[in-house]
DNA sequence: TGCGTCATGTAACGGGTTACATGATTTA
DNA sequence: TAAATCATGTAACCCGTTACATGACGCA
């Protein structure tokens, strides 16, 4: 979700609303790019449940509020980091979004989640592997080509975190 | 869209919205899973659109509705399948909604379809790449992991479009 | 008797997008 | 002088989910 990028991106320093979209761009837009429409609307709702503070400047003529976060939003953005990652279907890339800010979290927690996604991805593996016995002989070739990278994703995503991401932590 | 699975659905066969469910878990739910609040307004907007007829019967007390895709639902149907597969960001697997319905479409116009949607690829892959060379010396180590990440991740759809997709076809 | 399956649907809510509205400063 | 960039925000809309409501049949 939208509002722990930006508490994400807020752990590193204070910005508005408006820099947060162009850091988007440069580091999490193949995976989350939320529109002006989205952020300030969430920064306003991160500001009410008071994860963070704002301050109010002018500058050349224009308002600018720059916000940063507080206590309770790194208290809340940290219970969000810490959580399992959630991987369902092929849409790996979800699991980036907690990736991408591990380096707020010990080693050993991230290793951790990790491990566990690998887990989680194997089972959704398996039970692509068991839905291809049941429809193999039945189901039209493009349905088993979708199936097949479905397995071929899970694959390759299992990998990529082992191989790669484990190895290059340690 | 979830309105586009369901014309596939009917494509096959007539169908009711609790078979639709069924099929769908047996079938595309790894990368397209709806919920009945989801699609029971579908069935009942592609009603109003004209794109499917239903029959309603009654059978051991229960009403049961059966829709069929129509001529103008085969139309639309095609035209969406036809058109390019959208691929943004490193979701691959959104263009298994297309490519599961492949066999309602001439070769050919599947194979071009593919290379485009790989040359796409391709062109997000070497955005990223740029992108890393940009950031390559600042970003924190699990920023540049999840940059690997998309940029394997898109490598990894190329391929399997290329050596797998495209060779099975042949 | 109570659970699982068949079968339909609605209402509240969530979270996103696009398009619009505003306006100053900087650059070509 | 016109466009791009900085900067904020709202409103309409889209589409999805969860939870709820209803009810019959068959089986253990």
């Amino acid at each position: 979700m939208t509002e722990y990028i930006l508490l994400g991106f807020l752990m590193e320093k204070d910005m508005t609303g408006y820099d947060m979209k162009q850091h988007m761009s440069m580091s999490t837009s193949y995976f989350v790019d939320a529109s002006f429409g989205s952020i300030y609307p969430s920064l306003k709702r991160l500001n009410n449940k008071g994860f963070v503070a704002l301050k109010e400047t002018i500058e050349n003529g224009k308002l600018k509020k720059t916000y940063s976060i507080n206590e309770q939003g790194k208290v809340e953005f940290l219970k969000w980091l810490s959580s399992p990652i959630m991987v369902s279907r092929t849409d790996i890339s979800s699991a980036l979004e907690k990736i991408f800010f591990f380096r707020y979290l010990p080693h050993e927690q991230s290793i951790f989640l990790i491990e566990q996604c690998i887990h989680d991805i194997d089972r959704y593996k398996n039970s692509l592997l068991e839905l291809k016995n049941k429809v193999d002989h039945e189901a039209d070739p493009f349905g088993l080509c979708t199936l097949d990278f479905g397995i071929d994703c899970y694959d390759f995503a299992m990998h990529w975190c082992e191989e790669y991401l484990i190895n290059k932590m340690r």
